[in-house]
DNA sequence: TTAATTTGGTTTTAAGATGCAACCTTATTA
DNA sequence: TAATAAGGTTGCATCTTAAAACCAAATTAA
């Protein structure tokens, strides 16, 4: 059977995960934070076949995450870059990365420096605040409406 | 051939990805905070098959994102639990979930309304900060000693 | 006490997805 | 003019997936 799809989902998790949640579709937009902008450089860089890297291109366009711009300069040549939509993925590729390296810690390779350019300080860890900014878990926080943890059905 | 694995890569996204980077796991994960434990309610609320998710429950739990704690209430049953590694993806779950509200709003689902149980209020968006709390975009950061975006290779 | 149900799985089977290699077309370079 | 690079497409063997059928142990209902 076909890979359930999850364009129609009313949660929007799922329907995020529709559009970046493939193996592929996150390192690409990943790579491209990185400043990689061409299909060879991809390829090169992430080690993925062509043909599957020509659909997540072509797919990620379609949903708004990249545009193709075809550059002058040489021809049909282009570029893939980030639109908003797709930068605005960064705190959640940041925050994936962090949780990485706190509990996959790279074999050889340092966890992410990533600075500030203004300051050149490093980034803070991704959190999660409240209103009044301060860092909360799952456990701090509630769903209006909907029922406590645990107390769904079968209570144990 | 087979999916690439990413066990061994040396970025650490790539292997956060190979833990909770298919389709149903993250959406395992986040059911989890919402939650559930059980494997039919799992079943119930995500729509997912049952050999599915007993392989991705099988694979949460080796890779520590989830425990699965036998009750002794009823018998041979099971819950699956988060452990600390999986209630640290909150921060990566919040973020696509606001990415997902912002970019493809549900077409019938109020968007995520979490609250701080200690004020009531909602929280907060979930950003990168830099060391001085101010929220940073992928344009305001570097990586120390790598190239700066766009002029790896044929700069354009 | 027997029958039906719930829970948590495994097996079977098809339709898809993936990876690799080969091929192709249009530019650019030698 | 030939060779190479960029950006794809196509075929094929192999995996993965989804759905439904089946199963065994533990409850619960009648």
């Amino acid at each position: 059977m076909a890979r359930k799809r999850f364009d129609d989902s009313n949660c929007s998790v799922a329907r995020a995960l529709n559009q970046v949640g493939d193996w592929w579709s996150l390192l690409i937009v990943l790579q491209a934070m990185y400043g990689t902008r061409r299909f060879v450089d991809f390829q090169q860089e992430l080690g993925i076949a062509k043909n599957i890297l020509c659909d997540r291109l072509a797919r990620l366009v379609d949903n708004g995450v990249l545009k193709k711009v075809e550059v002058g300069e040489h021809g049909s040549r282009f570029e893939y870059r980030l639109t908003e939509k797709g930068r605005d993925l960064f705190p959640v590729v940041i925050a994936l990365r962090q949780w990485g390296d706190k509990w996959n810690p790279a074999p050889d390779a340092a966890p992410l420096d990533l600075r500030d350019r203004a300051t050149g300080q490093a980034i803070q860890t991704v959190q999660v605040h409240n209103a009044e900014g301060e860092p909360v878990t799952v456990r701090d926080v509630f769903v209006p409406g909907a029922p406590a943890p645990g107390t769904k059905k079968d209570p144990a």
